[in-house]
DNA sequence: TGTACATCAGTGAACGCGCGTTCACTGATGTAC
DNA sequence: TGTACATCAGTGAACGCGCGTTCACTGATGTAC
């Protein structure tokens, strides 16, 4: 069997479900096993929606009806796979952003490390950037939820960067949503390029988020005129 | 039967395959047929990728392995969709922008365009604003394919406008795409959303394409002065 | 400490279903003469 | 015009398969006393 696990391992009881520990015998399979073999699965040619229980419980290693002790369907899996997979990306970039210095290396810093998360051996970023758009109601709205909260921060980043400049921002809402959409459009189909030309891509994006920036100061400056 | 067929009928021979008057009885289900079934049977909840053979069969009256005489599989049904959604979009969009006359109306009038093809009844946006990212190799391809098409000649129209206006244009190229890829990638959340927001959508998208523009010709500016 | 008991994670077999694909066929259409 | 024939679009039945889900179960673990 593969052991490219990535979020495997018995978990320090970061878990919200606390009856593992009561009376009864420990969990040998948890959530986690699930989701890494889900992980497991996934590549350029097969995608969470076209996952089947049974491929997943054959991959965990346990008999296919063991998979309804920890989910429903394989819909609540994919569900908790985005939110693993949004929460992982937002704290990198983020951390990447904040690390960054000036206002040049910040948009270049970040989207490259936006790249090397999606060529990790996890996997977890391909979920996020295929399949947005397909999958039950349960799943879009998750995909949802995790491109806005990445939205949010990175509003949230632009007006302190901003600031810290003493520039007066124009519609920053717009301008991250405008950003977060560009690059997980882009992203999506580099999945299916070959890593050399990532670089490219990297290029690609960075200079279509300065004009975007570069547009949205200009229009701040007019907006500022005309008041 | 739902009587709904956007691209049915006969057919006035503007097929490329020639067969179907020589020897031989006429064929009484076509291509067209097939795939105005398949239309049939997308919406918010069904996708290309989760149609059966068998489901668009039965939608179009025929028996499953009578469908084997129009495709080789699914997949090519796939593919034959998305070439039409894409030259019907391209076709309808690129007329507008062409009657279009001054530039902020430009903008805002292809957008309108856009979104009122996205809620037709034929449905053929669907299948181009989900799903570039699942299903087969030949059929990213073939989504990818319109999509450059239709950024190319975002491309030539924006140089057109710009040269009229006397504006040098600052990488036309990568404006085109980075347009391109926001409208598909936030028209492709609208499907979910009521048509009551699409106002705001188009709002929205004008928004962040004027400023795109806008600091596409402030770097073109600087560019030119830099030189 | 030792024993009887309760819990419940994981099992193995079975179900009915819709699927893609195959096969030999049928019968309406068009052609040859 | 009439007749024999060839073509081939569409058929109906059948196949084997993997699927999601169910059921009654087993046996290791932890608890009560």
């Amino acid at each position: 069997m593969n052991r490219l696990l990535p979020v495997s391992s018995p978990a320090p009881a970061s878990d919200d479900t606390p009856n593992h520990d009561g009376p009864g015998r420990k969990p040998t399979i948890v959530r986690e096993d699930l989701i890494a073999a889900a992980l497991r699965l996934i590549g350029p040619h097969r995608s969470v929606s076209t996952l089947s229980l049974r491929e997943v419980a054959r991959e965990a290693g346990i008999a296919p009806n063991s998979f309804y002790r920890q989910f429903h369907d394989m819909d609540e899996l994919a569900v908790a796979l985005i939110d693993l997979a949004g929460e992982s990306l937002r704290r990198i970039v983020g951390d990447a952003r904040k690390r960054a210095v000036s206002g040049r290396s910040i948009v270049r810093g970040s989207l490259e490390t936006f790249m090397e998360r999606l060529r990790a051996d996890d996997k977890l970023l391909h979920v996020m950037l295929r399949e947005g758009t397909v999958g039950s109601d349960a799943f879009k709205r998750a995909v949802d939820r995790q491109l806005l909260f990445f939205e949010e921060e990175l509003r949230a980043d632009l007006v302190r960067i901003a600031a810290a400049q003493g520039i007066a921002f124009h519609e920053p809402g717009l301008v991250a949503r405008a950003i977060t959409r560009l690059v997980f459009a882009m992203g999506g189909t580099a999945l299916d390029l070959p890593p050399e030309r990532d670089a490219a891509l990297v290029d690609d994006l960075s200079h279509m988020i300065r004009m975007l920036l570069r547009g949205a100061h200009a229009m701040g400056r007019k907006h500022a005129r005309d008041a």
